[in-house]
DNA sequence: AGCACGCCGACT
DNA sequence: GTCGGCGTGCTC
């Protein structure tokens, strides 16, 4: 029965992935059984189809189809369905030979091609490109270039209602229609020529949908189509913007000159925080909308922020498309969609918008390019930042990477010339840099068993006096990082991960901030059993919000943690709140660093500037400055100077020297020299293997066999293994080795060949990643 | 990624 | 006697 209604259709299969307007063979095909080995036809057409599957086989899951008689030959890039073992699966045809040694018997027909724009060759090469560099399987990237399969279906037409030339006289008032003041309502709420969804209008008119089907029964209204929405409003390039200052507009004026080239080229624009930098690069942006091309905008995750759309608002009078994971399932197939119809002219999005399909893509801005969050690090591992450069290599197209404290890796491309760079050396609208002043807590330390140091509590009150803002920042989100036993010295651990349970004492549990394992505080010390005897351990923002409340208990206090800020809309909540002055006290984590404007705070204290600081990471001190510096940009915006107070147990740091002069050039021009003799990026190639496994015996023995069979030989080094410093992490035990190779060295190959050599047993994974920057 | 096939424990 | 656990292997 459903094998008839499906061969009628054509093309649904089995009640239908995919919707009426498939291009598909003839019903007697469809069923994608195997071709047999019949009369000699026609030589079979074969094509190669890409499947978003990460399959670790030689194709890296592209495989070969024919085409049946009756359905056009489909072009490179097409969306395709086809057959896989006992299921349907969309793939793309991709270019390569097909293999002519497969035998015809065990091809199987496509199903159908989608009503879709095919994939463009810029990002078929780009999907290639990061399969090759990232070692993952091409199909495993191509998932992410098809995250929405649902777009590829026919643009479905939504039913509606719209009025009827009875309908319509009606409304004018005349006679002769029974009318109730429901069904007037109805009347009133519907515009002539205008069709609308049933459910908008019962809601607007306050009636159910009942008194709908009764005017249609009446013929006062009848069943219409829907338009389809076109919520992506191009931006106006015209729009008036704000006024650009001289040395913006100088930056504003090279970088349209860039983006008009409609070539690929990579530009750096450096610029201390309040200098103006979004105003550059959205004229950037606006040119690439008068040369007709798409623009896309990277931001950090966590930095899409409502002020940021504010911004972007007053620029172009409309709201840019968005693309983050918290997109709802309609919006995120129609933005897709409109992305590949080419109606998105400005897309804002994290990291994977950069597989978005842009027919044309003649702009890409990577804002606070240094930030850790454009690496990926699980599933394809790759870094956005550099990916979004290939990826406009491919486009032809022009890449802004944009920050206030750029990495040592942009600014030594920019310094060989690889990339152009302009910078805005002013703050605008201000007072200037906030003074930095460092607190050596081994002169001023805290009371006992206290975080906040004599000084520190001094400036906040009178910061607070005047009426001003203050801010603490701890990058550390919970109460206490450890809880220990008095009595026994036991300190209270995941069991899946090498990690102290974290106290989040509002919520009365211990938490592993890895893997997400919870559980209550117990009343006793699950070790020695004594009583009352555990103790919080360190600071969190929640024990310095719990201290604050002490110190200053009238004034009004707001803790701002991921765990607080929940999305998009508490955070706009909480920019609006400050920003009115509905908090005299913030006490924040790293989210408090990113972008925002407190136009009334002056005064940050950093709780601990050594925090970062420990452990052997190669960019530690780097990433301490970048975050430091970001949260000291935080104070004094505008009329009011700012000021901010580091803590330290360790004042003559070079990080400490480098916040305190603002000379951050110096910092990374000695943290460059610090690097190249060991050859450590930039001046030289990383690679690390993860080997992982429930089972520490196997993960062993592979870590080994891995360091036996490590490559050798000029400008390569391979250290390890070693126990990862995360030895386990949600319950698999870990063993990392590093590649270290000279700048000149192709590692890929060496990474293929040496896995190659090596028998990984199925209970144990080796992740590649390729130019770690996290070395946990 | 799915989804089969396949070989060892607790149910009607 | 069967249902069902998820280990292993394949999909053009």
């Amino acid at each position: 029965m459903e094998e008839a209604e499906s061969s009628a259709k054509g093309a649904s299969l089995d009640g239908g992935l995919f919707g009426d307007g498939l291009v598909s063979a003839p019903a007697a095909t469809t069923k994608g059984k195997r071709r047999g080995s019949g009369p000699k036809g026609p030589p079979v057409r074969r094509i190669r189809v890409l499947l978003p599957l990460p399959l670790d086989t030689p194709g890296g899951g592209a495989y070969d189809y024919s085409v049946p008689n009756g359905t056009p030959l489909p072009e490179l890039g097409s969306f395709v369905a086809v057959p896989l073992g006992g299921r349907e699966m969309l793939g793309v045809v991709w270019d390569g030979e097909p293999d002519p040694n497969l035998p015809e018997g065990r091809l199987r027909d496509i199903l159908g091609i989608l009503p879709a724009p095919p994939m463009k060759e810029a990002l078929r090469r780009f999907v290639e490109w990061v399969a090759a560099y990232t070692l993952s399987p091409p199909g495993a990237v191509l998932r992410m270039a098809m995250s929405v399969p649902s777009a590829l279906e026919p643009p479905g037409q939504q039913a509606g209602w719209k009025l009827s030339a009875a309908g319509e006289a009606a409304k004018e008032g005349a006679p002769g229609y029974r009318m109730t003041a429901q069904r007037r309502r109805v009347l009133e709420v519907m515009t002539p020529g205008e069709p609308r969804a049933g459910a908008d209008i019962a809601d607007e008119a306050g009636v159910s949908t009942g008194v709908l089907r009764g005017l249609a029964e009446a013929g006062l209204i009848e069943p219409a189509l829907l338009p389809r929405p076109r919520s992506f409003a191009r931006p106006d390039p015209g729009h008036p913007g704000p006024y650009l200052a001289d040395d913006q507009e100088a930056a504003a004026a090279a970088l349209r000159e860039t983006v008009a080239k409609r070539a690929f080229g990579v530009t750096l624009l450096a610029g201390v925080t309040g200098s103006g930098k979004t105003e550059v690069y959205l004229d950037a942006v606006a040119e690439c909308l008068r040369q007709g091309r798409q623009a896309l905008v990277l931001l950090p995750e966590i930095a899409l922020s409502a002020q940021w759309l504010d911004r972007f608002k007053a620029r172009f009078g409309c709201a840019p498309a968005l693309w983050h994971s918290e997109l709802s399932g309609r919006l995120r197939r129609a933005t897709w969609r409109a992305v590949a119809d080419g109606e998105v002219g400005v897309l804002v999005g994290a990291r994977s918008a950069l597989f978005l399909p842009f027919p044309d893509l003649g702009l890409i801005i990577v804002d606070e390019e240094h930030e850790t969050a454009f690496k990926q690090e699980d599933g394809v591992i790759y870094h956005a930042r550099d990916m979004a450069v290939v990826r406009a290599r491919m486009a032809e197209a022009t890449c802004v990477l944009v920050s206030a404290t750029p990495s040592l890796e942009t600014l030594t491309n920019a310094e060989q010339g690889r990339y152009s760079a302009l910078n805005l050396p002013s703050r605008h609208g201000s007072a200037g840099l906030p003074e930095v002043e460092v607190l050596d807590l081994r002169k001023v330390p805290p009371e006992r068993g206290r975080f906040i140091s004599p000084p520190l509590i001094e400036a906040i009150t009178e910061t607070l006096a005047r009426g001003e803002q203050a801010m603490l920042f701890l990058n550390r989100r919970g109460y206490a990082p450890m809880t220990l036993c008095r009595t026994c010295g036991h300190r209270i651990r995941c069991p899946n991960c090498t990690a102290w349970l974290v106290e989040h004492r509002a919520q009365r549990r211990l938490q592993c901030h890895h893997c997400g394992h919870a559980e209550p505080i117990p009343p006793h010390c699950p070790e020695c059993g004594a009583e009352g005897s555990l103790t919080a351990i360190g600071p969190g923002v929640e024990r310095v919000q719990e201290e604050a409340s002490q110190l200053f208990p009238d004034a009004r206090r707001f803790v701002m943690a991921s765990d607080t800020i929940p999305g998009p809309a508490a955070a706009a909540e909480a920019a609006r709140m400050i920003a009115d002055r509905e908090v005299d006290l913030l006490i924040g984590t790293q989210i408090v660093a990113k972008g925002w404007h407190f136009p009334h705070l002056t005064l940050v204290g950093v709780v601990d500037a050594d925090l970062g600081l420990a452990g052997g990471d190669l960019r530690a001190a780097e990433r301490t400055v970048q975050l430091l510096h970001q949260v000291a940009g935080r104070a004094g915006r505008a009329e009011s100077p700012g000021r901010v107070l580091l803590q330290s147990w360790n004042p003559e740091h070079p990080v400490m020297h480098a916040l305190i002069s603002g000379d951050l050039p110096a910092f990374m021009a000695e943290e460059a020299e610090a690097r190249r003799p060991g050859g450590w990026p930039p001046f030289g190639r990383l690679a690390a293997l993860i080997v992982s496994s429930e089972d520490e015996r196997a993960a062993d023995r592979v870590a080994r066999d891995l360091g036996l069979a490590a490559p050798g030989g000029e400008g390569v080094q391979v250290l390890g293994p070693a126990p990862a410093p995360l030895a386990m992490l949600r319950g698999r035990h870990r063993r990392r080795l590093l590649l270290k190779a000279r700048r000149d060295v192709a590692v890929q190959p060496l990474l293929r060949s040496w896995l190659s050599r090596v028998e990984v047993p199925n209970a144990v994974r080796v992740q590649v990643d390729v130019d770690p920057v996290s070395f946990l």
